[in-house]
DNA sequence: TCTTGTTAGATTGTCGACAATCTGCTTGTC
DNA sequence: GACAAGCAGATTGTCGACAATCTAACAAGA
């Protein structure tokens, strides 16, 4: 028997397409929050009939970057500074419960492929490139629920991830000095490494209330922040 | 100015309605775990089009009952051990995180609430309708949740509920004797209202380990069953 | 002036038909 | 008989048009 493992061939659908097409359109900021998505004008632009746009549209709602009212329209999700206070220490909570699953299953694989991740992020770091700093920031902490054997976490997690991503992408995007070029993930990675599973626990908590902390004091100042129409 | 609070309207498109309908007989075991669903022959009984139904099932494969492969069709989900597994895993963490959430925040109307919900359950037990019971089980257990105040943790556990009941269901539908008639509640609903927080959390964990055994000695019972058809 | 009723326009929700794709069977060839 | 090519039939994906609903502007009346 052959031994080449195939990965799953791309969706050929139209739906799948307008669905990645949205997502990143709005994790990185192209559409900002509260606003409106017209379905003629954007079916129109991507030369796609309303149909599969609607359903793409559904699939966002319920991963919960979009919002439907009925006979209104679908609009990008507000984020409000409880939003993102609600979705970190949900996320910590996670962090710890991942941790603990993943660590007796390390393995070699797993540190080559944490250290690709690592290697990475610093690119992107050093190309000054901020969407794809968060982006890949966030696959390298992913991993250790990737590696956690548990699919409903990933799932839960890659949910929260949508929204920490559009999280971060206002926060860059409104904050005027650049992102801190330095790499602030060595420890984290380094005690994925190690032996003190607590320690790591510890880390992973900790580093994420840093980032935090600057995100909310951003979060609480557009608050009562007018929704963009159309 | 006047004191009535109204509660928002029901949705009033056919696509809710589908999707409730759906959900409904995913939940109760009505649709088996892996049978494919026929869009013309449910547009067709549900007297409606193709459009809405598909739109209804791209949030219910979001919502994580329903898995679609392009081309080919949407299926209710298989159940395995291990997503059981998986589930109760992260479902005992998240009881943690939200038991501690909640615990400052009781207060006389939770205990009502708590109290109201319990009595739903007991009510479906005598009356012997096990469908209702675990419907109403869930809901006395998603109090912490909706107390919690944390509406990313609501989310998940909103996704979470969904699976849990159809893995009650299954269980019920399958075994042959009646559901244990007494009420396992008391002491869960006792211990949110004592003083004792850890003891609380303990409780839940213990409790939902038992129902769990239960229900994963089931599953394995059906690994490798086959998939339905139409 | 404020409220209420009406109307036109725009937008979302739904429908029926067509196109693309898959599945299973048949056929032909070796 | 085994196997590949090709052909129906059924099912999903997509389209364009119509129906239902909302919004905003405007007119009529108290």
């Amino acid at each position: 028997m052959g031994k080449a493992d195939f990965s799953p061939i791309a969706d050929t659908t139209r739906r799948a397409e307008i669905v990645a097409l949205l997502r990143r359109a709005i994790l990185t900021g192209q559409l900002e929050p509260g606003q409106k998505l017209n379905e003629l004008r954007i079916s129109e632009q991507m030369r796609v009939s309303r149909a599969p746009l609607r359903e793409a549209m559904r699939e966002l709602v319920q991963e919960g970057i979009l919002t439907s009212i009925p006979y209104a329209g679908t609009f990008v999700i507000d984020v409000t500074a409880k939003d993102i206070d609600d979705a970190y220490s949900l996320n910590k909570v996670l962090d710890e419960f991942a941790i603990e699953r993943t660590w007796p299953l390390r393995d070699q694989r797993f540190f080559d492929e944490l250290d690709r991740r690592h290697e990475t992020v610093k690119q992107a770091t050093r190309n000054r490139d901020t969407t794809r700093q968060i982006e890949t920031a966030l696959q390298l902490h992913g991993l250790i629920y990737e590696w956690a054997d548990n699919s409903v976490l990933l799932e839960t997690w890659a949910r929260l991830t949508s929204r920490l991503q559009m999280y971060f992408a206002l926060h860059q995007q409104a904050r005027k000095e650049a992102v801190p070029a330095e790499d602030v993930h060595e420890t984290y990675v380094s005690l994925l490494k190690g032996t003190d599973m607590r320690a790591a626990q510890r880390h992973a908590r900790e580093h994420i209330d840093l980032d935090f902390e600057e995100l909310l004091s951003y979060a609480r100042g557009l608050e009562q922040r007018p929704s963009k129409g159309a």
